[in-house]
DNA sequence: CAGATTAGTTAGCATAGCTAACTAAAGTGT
DNA sequence: ACACTTTAGTTAGCTATGCTAACTAATCTG
């Protein structure tokens, strides 16, 4: 057997694992995006929102690479945004450059969001044990690491 | 505090593992989606393909449902996966159905994105101790069983 | 066999991803 | 000072994926 990286991580588990996190994830989204589409605010918009509810103001170049998406994606992504008056764009001293930023209207959207969202998972969550809903926080933790260095 | 189902898994805890659950899942199929596109066949493609591959033939009606998406949108990604001689379709007694079937050039393909989606995993795994290998594979199937409930 | 149901398609709309090509502003070098 | 390059963002145009409404064709039912 020749250049195996993985110590004791047998090729075919790795496989397995890639797949079925791989399936989950959209299986997880689509479900989501049921709940979602009540707020009549498309996934990327709702998830470029909370980067800047969350995270604070940024240009569009910074929310685009947050995003990883390409910028004219993402100019999309913000012209809807506006439209719907969920961002505001502000002038900064490189002119060439905007401030984009949340509005009240926006940051309220996105905890209905929130909420819908957690009032679905909090349903699927109640199958599961107490010691398992505390194992769903370690994995979400171990699965951002895994993304981060993605 | 007034109507509280969880039994000492706080709301707030809850509303974040939501969040990040549903972010981490966003960024998680960016970043493989930048792989798949190599096999140059969409996700929903890729994923209704490898329910064909590993779950084998069925109806469209079957599909969608196994996918979560309707029938229209079914049809469409089935017509992109038989443009491309990765499906065949085949006739049944009841003949307002068809039978779906994943063809020798549809496994290859849907093998080849299965590497090099394990490629990355495998890259991003490099980081996680031998424990959290581990730890990731149940954490896989906590998370298909809450998907399930959800 | 008439009417209801079921399977799938077609048409039309919106979001979201991309690249290529553009404008405008800022930085750089002689 | 001014031409050139680089950087930020937009516009145009393509594809893929989601949806609902409305259609055809086949099957079932009374």
């Amino acid at each position: 057997m020749a250049n195996v990286k993985s110590k004791s991580f047998p090729e075919g588990k790795a496989f397995e694992t890639a797949d079925r996190l791989h399936s989950a994830a959209i299986h997880l989204l689509r479900r989501l995006r049921v709940r979602d589409r009540e707020s009549g605010v498309g996934p990327a918009q709702l998830s470029a929102l909370s980067v800047l509810v969350f995270g604070g103001p940024r240009s569009l170049g910074e929310l685009a690479e947050a995003e990883q998406v390409r910028p004219p994606t993402m100019s999309r992504i913000v012209a809807g945004l506006e439209r719907e008056g969920l961002v505001r764009r502000h002038a900064t001293d490189d002119r060439r450059r905007v401030r984009l930023e949340a509005s009240a209207k926006g940051i309220k959207i996105l905890q209905q969001g929130r909420k819908r969202r957690v009032e679905s998972l909090a349903k699927a969550l109640s199958s599961l044990s107490e010691k398992e809903h505390q194992q769903l926080g370690d994995f979400v933790e171990l699965l951002q690491q895994v993304i981060r260095n993605l």
